[in-house]
DNA sequence: CGTATATATGATCAATAAATCATATATTGG
DNA sequence: CCAATATATGATTTATTGATCATATATACG
């Protein structure tokens, strides 16, 4: 496993669906599954694979409190990362590059 | 497909290996798929097809000169990504986080 | 101690992605 | 027009990923 390897498992980390929706949940703090599943509406067991993987990546730090686990986004970093994505996504619909190469 | 499904497409097509090395290759300017596929060391028909889902994604602009066909990344944004992606990289093997947390 | 609540995990299935080989298509130069 | 070069694509195989259901584990509380 190379540099690329790494790196490719952060960002893969992110750049699923269902983990944009997590992580776009923990901006504003740690949340814990029982938090989590039921805001963006998926099963319990699936989310908790997507929180395990995206600590397995590095991305999410776990901290037990009682019977709850409290996850967080561990980098300010994944959030540029998803905010940079955004504003391709942004220019890419609102055509302006396509319509930069048109002109 | 929402929001989040597009943001993936976009991402997912930088966070795989074989991509992430093509993206660093066209750092400095577009090129052509026969100066890509030996530079990365990959079957011309693999390289290909990883270009062309960068495309479809978004990220990558394709320009026709002669039987050659050049690929240049689209948004700088893709670059800050992969940045991005490195320091992130960078602190969890500098273990600068688990320190912290250990501390 | 037994029950309720929170989370993780094994097993399984379906879907998606990556690589490879052979071949098709397109462009240029002789 | 033919050969050479550059790129794309169909078909196939293998690997990876995501979802689901049932169940295990762990903690707290009455």
């Amino acid at each position: 496993m190379g540099r690329t390897h790494i790196q490719s498992e952060i960002l893969k980390a992110v750049s699923q669906p269902t983990r944009l929706k997590i992580v776009d949940l923990l901006r504003d703090g740690e949340r814990c599954v029982c938090e989590i599943f039921p805001a963006i509406n998926e099963e319990q067991s699936n989310t908790s694979r997507h929180l395990n993987l995206m600590v397995s990546a590095g991305i999410l730090s776990r901290r037990k409190e009682g019977v709850k686990i409290f996850y967080a986004v561990k980098y300010p970093e994944i959030f540029e990362i998803v905010d940079l994505s955004a504003q391709i996504m942004t220019q890419e619909i609102t055509g302006r590059h396509t319509m930069l190469l048109a002109a």
